[in-house]
DNA sequence: AGATTTATGTACTTGACGGTAAATAACCCT
DNA sequence: AGGGTTATTTACCGTCAAGTACATAAATCT
C-alpha cells in the first residue's frame, strides 16, 4: 500500500503531455476568446479528443481557469518581475516596455488574454468573465500597493496619487492590448510607452 | 405606377419602431459581443420574431454592422466634434474627458462596442472582427490627420510626432473602455485623461 | 370590393454545441 | 499471468444555434 497523498504510477499512462496540452488551450483561448472557442476547436490544437480533455482538465471552463493560470506564470510574463524594480518610475518603465514587447510578440496571439479572453461575453462566460475582470484589479492593487510603497521609499514624491497612477498606468498596458490587436507593432507600442512615461513622476 | 426609386406605403405596416428596435440590439451586442449574443436575446430585447428581424435588418452580422454604424452616428458620440476643437490640445481634451464621461455612464454597457463587440472571436465573427478593427484603426487616422494639420497651424510643436501622439491617445481612449468594463467611475476616468494630458505637447 | 404587397406568428430544418456512456487498450503490482 | 487502474476511442445525448417555409394579417392601389 502506497504512502498517503503519493501519486503512483498505475493504469494507462497519458499519451500527451499535459503541460503542452495547456499551452495549444491557452493559445486557441486567446484568439478566439472563451464564447468563440468550441470544444472542437480545443480538441484539434491540443491533440486529443474531448474525454481525455474533460478527464484532465473537468471542464471547458475550468480548462479555461487553467489556461490562465499558466498565461501568468510563464516566463516570458512581464508584470510581477517588473513590480520589483527598485523604484517606481523603474518598475512603470520595465512593464510598459515589456508590455510593448510581449503584447505584439508574433510568437504568440497578439494582446492579453487576460485583458480579451472574455470581455463581453453571454452568461455561459460569465464566470470566467468575472475570474479574467478580478485579476485585471488585482493587477491594478499590486501596482498601487508598489507605489505606495514608493512614496514611503522617496522615490515617488509624498503629493503622488497612487490609485492614480496605477490606473492610469493599467488603462495604458490595457490599451496596449487592443493595439496590439490592432496589429501595432512592438516599436509602435515601445513610443507609447516613452510618451506614457512623459506623465509619470519622478522621485520629488 | 410609382416613380423609379419612390418608396410606397404599400403592404402592411411594420409594426415596431426600427430604430429603436436597433438601438435595443446595439445594447445586446455591447454587453455581450458578437459572438455571445444568440438570436433570442436579440429578438428578446427587440421585442419582435425573427422573421421580422431577417426582414427588417437581413441577417445577425448585416444587424451588427448597422448597429455599430448607428453607435458612431449618435448624439452622444464624443469622437468626431472632439476632432473639430481649435487645437490639438484642446482635440485631446475633449476625446479624453468626453470618452471618461462616456464609457462608464450607467445608462448604457460600459465600454465600448468598437472596442469590445468582436476582439477575440470565433471564425464567424471574422468580417464583424475586421470591421470593428478597421473603424479603430481610421479613428486613429482621423486623429493623426488633425494633428498633422495642428503642426501646421502651429499649435503643436513642429517636433512633434503626429503618428505617434494619435497612437498614444488611441491607446489611452482603448484603454478607458477595459477600464469602464472593470468598475471604473467617469470621476476615475477623468483622473486618468488629466493625467494622459500630461504628457501631451502644447503649443510650441 | 378585390388584387397586391408587405409584415407577422408559428413551426420547422440543419448543424454545431458542450458533455458523456461504454467498450477497449496500456500500464503497474503481486 | 492476471487483476486493478487509468487513458483512449467511438459513438452518442439533449440542447440550442442561425436561419427559413408557410399560412395569415393589415395595409395600399386600382
Amino acid at each position: 500500500m502506497p504512502a498517503v497523498g503519493c501519486t503512483v504510477n498505475v493504469g494507462r499512462p497519458r499519451a500527451f503531455d499535459i503541460d503542452t496540452a495547456l499551452e495549444k488551450a491557452l493559445e486557441v483561448f486567446w484568439r478566439k476568446g472563451y464564447d468563440g472557442t468550441s470544444l472542437t476547436d480545443l480538441t484539434e490544437a491540443m491533440g486529443i479528443n474531448k474525454p481525455s480533455l474533460y478527464a484532465a482538465f473537468g471542464n471547458k471552463e475550468q480548462l479555461f481557469l487553467k489556461a490562465i493560470e499558466l498565461y501568468e506564470s510563464r516566463p516570458c510574463s512581464f508584470f510581477l518581475p517588473a513590480l520589483e524594480k527598485p523604484t517606481a518610475y523603474q518598475v512603470a518603465e520595465h512593464m510598459l516596455y515589456g508590455a510593448a514587447m510581449n503584447m505584439a510578440d508574433q510568437a504568440h496571439p497578439q494582446g492579453c488574454v487576460v485583458v480579451q479572453g472574455a470581455l463581453s461575453c453571454s452568461e455561459a462566460a460569465a464566470t470566467v468573465k468575472e475570474a479574467l475582470l478580478n485579476r485585471r484589479v488585482e493587477g491594478e492593487q499590486k501596482l498601487r500597493a508598489r507605489f505606495e510603497q514608493a512614496k514611503l521609499d522617496g522615490d515617488l514624491p509624498a503629493s503622488a496619487d497612487a490609485e492614480t497612477l496605477a490606473r492610469y498606468l493599467g488603462t495604458v498596458l490595457q490599451g496596449m492590448a487592443i493595439q496590439a490587436n490592432n496589429g501595432a507593432t512592438s516599436e509602435q507600442l515601445r513610443q507609447v510607452a516613452e510618451m506614457t512615461l512623459l506623465a509619470f513622476p519622478r522621485a520629488g
